[in-house]
DNA sequence: CTGCTTCTCGGAAGCGCTTCCGAGAAGTTT
DNA sequence: AAACTTCTCGGAAGCGCTTCCGAGAAGCAG
């Protein structure tokens, strides 16, 4: 069994109340009495008890992370960015993966407590108002990334301008059948950047006077392979589009793998856009929209511990920026 | 502040003894009493204050993954097979990332500690025996992945076989000059992937009775800008290889970017193979030794929870396979 | 009705820590 | 030397839970 604060007070010659002094720097010890106890300390290889100590602090140091979508490289890269600024502190983070609605209501029911952890950061979900209630009660501090609500601080992005934007530019190419390859609408984890860029697409094709053409939407969630089998379900109609969004990298490439299956030269046969700017976008010298992944997470993370630390900080939304990245994968279509 | 035991107590007219027997069914409580129980733990909206479980049972529920190059897609996919166990279970992940040798020392001597996690799962490091004793000692469960220790279950593969398979084929399609890229021999992190990777090269190079020519190794750590870099370095030399071994692949897709950008196609002018098998070498036509990635972090926690569970379980080590994938960047040498 | 066993349950003790009250020592002033 | 003030520190109380002792109720046999 570990050693506790009692053990090093007998060694040290000293009481439990000293040690704990010394230990958090909680009110003056002199000289002698603190290094008796650091040599104590130092000989039993002392840690205070996590658990000890969470209790009777009321608080625990570590901070939630929910992140659903897992398997897709964006949410990977924000994670990135929080563990960058984690290391730093002295929070742990607790990490929860949420697949479908089930593993998410009870994330949302048994995390967001007092005594759990100090905060809560939670990529791309909405939160049910139900759950919101409780957050709000526990006053237990929450930032949002990539997802806004009006009543909790968060960082996100205009997608529906950058989706727009992306279309505008694949029409003003000359692009007339543009396909839109996302998730399906309704996402049973009530995440909304699928139904913004859907919409964003949409505004831009109406901006352009083209129409949305039912059969040129797809979902296909986030992974490459899957990407890969939408692509050709859609390159294989005989009306096939010109040019195609697809709502993230992963997905986009698993189109181009599509194309280069069915012989459909990439991209003067085919224009694919992508959204993301992964690392491997560069590589495949994909056409897509840069959005700021490792910040998003690095912001989030700064903002959650300014919340958590300074009580009435003012944690307002924080919107970052997107670029279009105009690469090799999009040009004018074939006359 | 958030409801106690006490006041699900007081609301259902019984004793907390009472309340704790119905949530954790540790003693057997009349039906009428449990109904009472549960209406007033489903009024007040209780969760256990987890603090204080954590210390009455002297055990926290949680699991700690201990990640360095976190940058890596190995190390993501490991990690997704980690969670993907991780959500079937009632344990928690707290997430440790490690970069430098302070951040590991850190890490290693206050994480493993009773009172703060159950069980260690500890990524591609070996342990200092000083850190090792203490585990030992303190008899927390740990499991080593991609990374072995005599008196440690592990998760492994034979790095050494692999690489040496790997460059055995170069040379069997004709290669002669084949460069090595992997990181600097002496790993801050105490890591011996790349080590073990750099003897299998050399030891097949030594079978195929080819030299070892010292500027054909490089050192470009785990991400593709540096492969790009180092290609670049490697390739502009005069007496340049026509085929590269990466450590990752990672590295060789950066490498077959500073190829095309200096002109020199692949596969006829240069032949490269990496290592994982990640995701985006599929997309990349990338030659690569597979390694079961995902598996890793399924059967690493698996074995972790299997011995946390069942006190005097006989975890021994357990070999994963490798297998060299020949796509289309390795081809026999122009003559 | 009595004496036994079996059910059911209340609540004190204790997990390891921090905080805080107050006691004693040391230093200062008059 | 007495009366303060200031330092220093010991250890009880309490954080919210689980466990466990033992008490009372209920059931049963004689």
């Amino acid at each position: 069994m570990s050693n506790t604060i009692h053990d090093v007070a007998k060694q040290a010659g000293v009481g439990i109340g000293t040690v704990s002094s010394v230990l958090n720097n909680s009110r003056p010890v002199s000289q002698a009495t603190r290094e008796k106890v650091l040599a104590a300390i130092d000989k039993l290889d002392f840690v205070p008890n996590s658990s000890g100590r969470r209790l009777s602090m009321g608080r625990t140091n570590s901070i939630a992370v929910i992140i659903p979508y897992f398997t897709s490289s964006a949410q990977i890269e924000r994670l990135r960015g929080v563990m960058s600024v984690i290391v730093e502190s002295d929070y742990d983070i607790n990490l929860f993966t949420v697949e479908n609605a089930p593993q998410r209501d009870k994330v949302f029911q048994t995390v967001p407590r007092r005594g759990r952890v100090d905060g809560l950061l939670i990529f791309s979900l909405n939160m049910p108002d139900k759950d919101l209630k409780r957050i709000r009660q526990g006053e237990i501090p929450t930032v949002l990334v990539e997802s806004s609500h009006p009543e909790l601080p968060n960082i996100y992005v205009d997608d529906i301008a950058a989706t727009r934007k992306a279309v505008e530019y694949l029409a003003d190419l000359g692009h007339q059948n543009i396909a839109y390859v996302g998730d399906i609408l309704e996402d049973p984890l009530g995440s909304s950047f699928n139904q913004n860029r859907y919409l964003g697409y949409c505004q831009g094709m109406e901006n352009k006077s083209l129409p949305v053409h039912p059969p040129f939407y797809r979902a296909g969630w986030h992974r490459r392979a899957k990407g890969r089998q939408v692509g050709m379900e859609l390159l294989e109609q005989t009306d096939r589009p010109t040019a195609v969004f697809a709502f993230c990298d992963e997905l986009a490439l698993g189109i181009i793998e599509a194309a280069r299956e069915l012989n459909i030269n990439v991209p003067s046969d085919l224009s694919v856009i992508g959204y993301d700017d992964i690392e491997l976008a560069h590589f495949a010298q994909l056409t897509t929209v840069r959005q700021h992944l490792f910040e998003s997470g690095v912001q989030g993370m700064e903002l959650l511990l300014n919340t958590i630390d300074t009580p009435n900080y003012n944690a307002g939304s924080i919107q970052l920026e997107t670029k279009l990245i105009v690469r090799q994968t999009t040009v004018s279509p074939n006359q």
